[in-house]
DNA sequence: CATGATTGTGTACACGATTACACAAACAGA
DNA sequence: TCTGTTTGTGTAATCGTGTACACAATCATG
């Protein structure tokens, strides 16, 4: 029952040919006759024989294999992107390993440990990860690293997000609603993106003559977010909440009506960030600066694909956030 | 910049030994003298050289990859498990290859580009995928399959999942607040677990004389739960609604709410299973069937492990379930 | 000091594929 | 028929490790 796997030399014997041949056979654009070919496939059916992707990722100097660095599974708010990614990487016949950011120790030697397994490319979903560690670790190989955080590097690409336009929308309906006092509860104290977003509602409130009041850290769970907000609301009498992320929003909005007895969009006005599913949902029902999901992937497998086929090209693709509209602000 | 990774080779004529050597200082239980240990370490770390993870797996037969079949990423119920799998995984210096399953096509495609990196253990935890295909593609190799399905093979190891007494919990507290027609919506229409907690619940009802009158299918998102709810509310009057995930009782608590008027628990009673962090939240608090997420991961662990050390042992361990009590039942 | 065990290192091969090169057979064109 | 190209296949080297085996040096023991 728990046969060995059939090797090339001993699929060779069986058809009569050299383990070369097997390897034509296998390979599309390879000088081969069509009838030594097609015997050899019917025989490798036969004896379950595929070739073993070890040894070619080693006479190769390609893996098919691709590390994508993400801070967490379970998070929505990167579970979509995630799954949209790991599909269409398939899809490319490129398995994806994931490589989950805990703690700080951890996050390098894991990207080390990865970096031995000679990935083809390296995707930083993660903000806790610093793109001069991840660059230090995989310059040796080939990888290109794509990410959000700009790094003046040949060997990193970028995504860049534009949320300035929507965040401006979002701030210019919740002053017109009459709120004045804004809170920012951010989802990490470092992480670039988390600046970067949080520069957007700053900015578009000081075209108003107005600033962030209040200020808070979570860490982009739904407990940081009520957490944050109980806190944040008991120190400050602010009338609305820029969340770092839409599960933080939730937390938020949870907390106000809960512990505080306010409503949204009435007394509070509360915005996500994202533009997660669960978003969208009846219960929910989040104001969010949103970022298009497939444009996104779409974005990330284009530069995928321009590294793998050695195409030069722009390594930077810039997006932009939409407002996506709900009953919470 | 874009500097070939250093080999096993060249590092030896750095340090003035042979390439065997090399090898002997990365091997923790080897005959090698601590003095040239310290010097290679050092020496490659200079130069930073790991060994190359492919050519040690094509040596060693041993790949230190598993395969990681599950349906999606998104989805909250079997993200938390995801997340705390590939930590402990990782702790362990396995690396996790996700695969996620789209289509039926797709999936026994993707097992078998994933069975030529000869991964060395597979966990399915997958519903859509039949526990005989799995075995059929990896059988030639050395991987336990761990999964909730059980099948007469020494490859496959099982975790048994027991709700029968939780369920006859819950339903005898929602009969006691008066409830007397139930309805299940599922999650999937084929699935073997599917059934399996169906079954919990049916015969908990029929112990006390009733059973279950309406019944819907959907697929784990909150929009079948939604939808299907409301169908299943237009065309019977069932004050109960039991559904094959926490998700999807969140859709159906919501149309319930917004389509019908219908409040928990007092007009409909609503149950959940799988216990997700989300189901606790303010806004949710559901009741649920709920299974200890870190008991369920460590014995997955345990049954890797034990394949992993070649130990022999019980290839099965049994869970049982706890009922979550929030405002919805 | 003689002998046997132990320690440390190098040599050579295996792991399973891909591919440059060589070469025979078939084929084309004059 | 002779020459030159194309086609199909085998031989052998390569990718970067790990390890069985051999052997010299060191150590323990009487």
């Amino acid at each position: 029952m728990n046969k060995r796997r059939i090797t090339s030399k001993e699929l060779a014997k069986l058809a009569g040919v050299s383990s070369a041949t097997i390897s034509r056979a296998f390979s599309p654009d390879s000088r081969i006759g069509s009838a030594t070919r097609d015997r050899i496939l019917s025989v490798a059916r036969e004896h379950g024989y595929q070739p073993n992707a070890i040894a070619r990722s080693l006479n190769n100097q390609r893996s098919r294999l691709v590390a994508l660095v993400v801070n967490a599974i379970g998070n929505p708010c990167e579970a979509e992107e995630q799954q949209l990614l790991v599909h269409r990487l398939q899809a490319r016949q490129l398995l994806p390993i994931i490589l989950c950011c805990a703690d700080h120790d951890d996050r390098l030697q894991l990207m080390r440990l990865a970096s031995t397994y000679q990935v083809d490319h390296v995707v930083v979903f993660s903000d806790m990860v610093s793109m001069q560690d991840a660059v230090d670790i995989f310059h040796t190989t080939k990888p290109i690293i794509v990410s959000f955080e700009p790094l003046d590097n040949e060997n990193v690409s970028n995504i860049r997000i534009d949320g300035a336009a929507a965040a401006d929308e979002i701030i210019e309906k919740i002053v017109n609603d009459g709120k004045k006092r804004f809170a920012y509860l951010s989802g990490t104290k470092s992480s670039w993106i988390d600046k970067l977003r949080r520069k957007w509602f700053a900015d578009a409130l000081a075209r108003r003559g107005m600033a962030i009041e209040a200020e808070a850290f979570g860490d982009y769970t739904y407990d940081s977010g009520f957490k944050e907000a109980v806190l944040l609301l008991h120190r400050s009498k602010v009338d609305a909440i820029i969340c770092g992320n839409d599960v933080m929003a939730i937390g938020a909005r949870d907390a106000a009506r809960r512990m505080l007895g306010k409503n949204t969009p009435d007394d509070i006005a509360i915005v996500g960030q994202d533009g997660i599913a669960m978003a969208a949902w009846d219960c929910n029902d989040l104001t969010t600066l949103s970022l298009d999901h497939v444009a996104f992937i779409d974005a990330v497998v284009e530069l995928i694909e321009r590294h793998d086929a050695d195409l030069p090209g722009p390594h930077s693709i810039t997006l932009t956030c939409n407002a996506r509209w709900g009953s919470t602000a």
